[in-house]
DNA sequence: ATAGTTCTACCGAACGTTCAATAAGTTACT
DNA sequence: AGTAACTTATTGAACGTTCGGTAGAACTAT
């Protein structure tokens, strides 16, 4: 019994596929990677097979069809994403030193390349058939009620909408995408704080 | 020699083509409203083509490529839109006002309707070749200096980066692409006021 | 233990459709 | 007559997807 079970294991090591590692994340991988940088329509499924060194006919195999793909990039990034600004904010007491952690967490993964949530804050959901419109759009609030609850936590002055406040917040970072130079002298943390000061504070004197 | 005008004058009248008005314009309108709301690579010439009643090969004679169409689109959109904003400007003595007076007329262009101004902030330009991307981000930035201007302009407290002020406002205007709903309770008027206020005193109390 | 079966992962080739673009011809207007 | 505007007809390439088949690992029955 012992015996036949190692000799599996060691037949299994042998073989020249790598490794048993899950060729469906792999996929979701490259197909992250190609949608974050020539979008969605601009990516073909021939390109993700080529990417992972795949035929084509196997995407098919791990997914029913090429917006499955999308879907499960929404779903994956903001089960990531979440769980990232969580263990960031973990044990802070301060409100806005958590929000600002939050920011800094958030904008290290969209700028220092984790290509899934580059897709989520890339792709606009209106672009797909209502189905898969309403999933994308779930996906993302998930992930913007994170955000969410760390705003209401937070002491504003009377007047002051915590709405504006979000969607301003996370409109600032996701514009960045359009701006921002890796080779430049700022920092992902950098613009997490110079952001949300603007947003905490103001600007005028 | 009258008679020849007038009759051909007639026959123009007659006929169905309704108008002798440019075609080229019609052309960029409707691929504006597709990109807009599609995107580029979702949209397909034969769309464009079929939206303004004309055939697909009748889009060659006005624009030799697809991507010219886009960067013309770029360009009408910089053009109307600077003019949109400088004229909306002109005689507000106040700096503060002058800006919230053009982020007004901002969001009114992106939220009702005007699709050029919409696919200016909707393309991606890093998508496109080289040439066609260098042409996109000269015309987004000539819109976007009008911004530059105005900011300057603006009295702002000691060590406040003007910089980037200007992308927070720009990035936070963009993103209501991504939430606004027309049907809700906020008109353009009231997201330009409270983004721009929020940028320019904060929120914490 | 071995032979037969099922299952997972993948392949190569092709499906019908749609893509941007072109060539050549026709009509409209000056 | 000449030019601008537009048509019909067509191209080769690329698209998402499907198909039948196969190698090998994993169960099952003997």
């Amino acid at each position: 019994m012992i015996k036949a079970v190692s000799s599996a294991a060691v037949r299994r090591a042998a073989t020249e596929r790598p490794a048993p590692v899950n060729k469906r994340s792999a996929m979701l991988q490259a197909a992250a990677k190609l949608f974050a940088t020539r979008g969605y329509d601009g990516t073909s499924m021939r390109d993700i097979a080529e990417l992972v060194h795949v035929q084509p006919a196997s995407l098919y195999h791990h997914f029913p069809s090429k917006s499955h793909i999308l879907v499960s990039i929404f779903e994956e990034s903001a089960i990531e994403m979440v769980d990232r600004v969580e263990k960031a904010v973990v044990g802070i007491e301060d409100p806005w030193e958590a929000l600002e952690v939050a920011c800094t967490a958030h904008m290290k993964a969209l700028l220092a390349g984790f290509d899934l949530i580059h897709v989520v804050f890339g792709e606009l959901p209106r672009r797909h058939e209502p189905e898969v419109r309403q999933k994308l759009i779930a996906e993302r609030d998930r992930y913007e009620d994170v955000f969410r609850r760390l705003i209401d936590a937070v002491p504003l002055r009377r007047g002051a909408n915590r709405r504006y406040m979000k969607m301003t917040l996370l409109g600032a970072m996701a514009w960045s995408r359009v701006w921002y130079l890796p080779e430049g002298r700022d920092s992902p943390e950098t613009l997490a704080h110079n952001i949300l000061n603007i947003v905490r504070t103001g600007v005028k004197s």
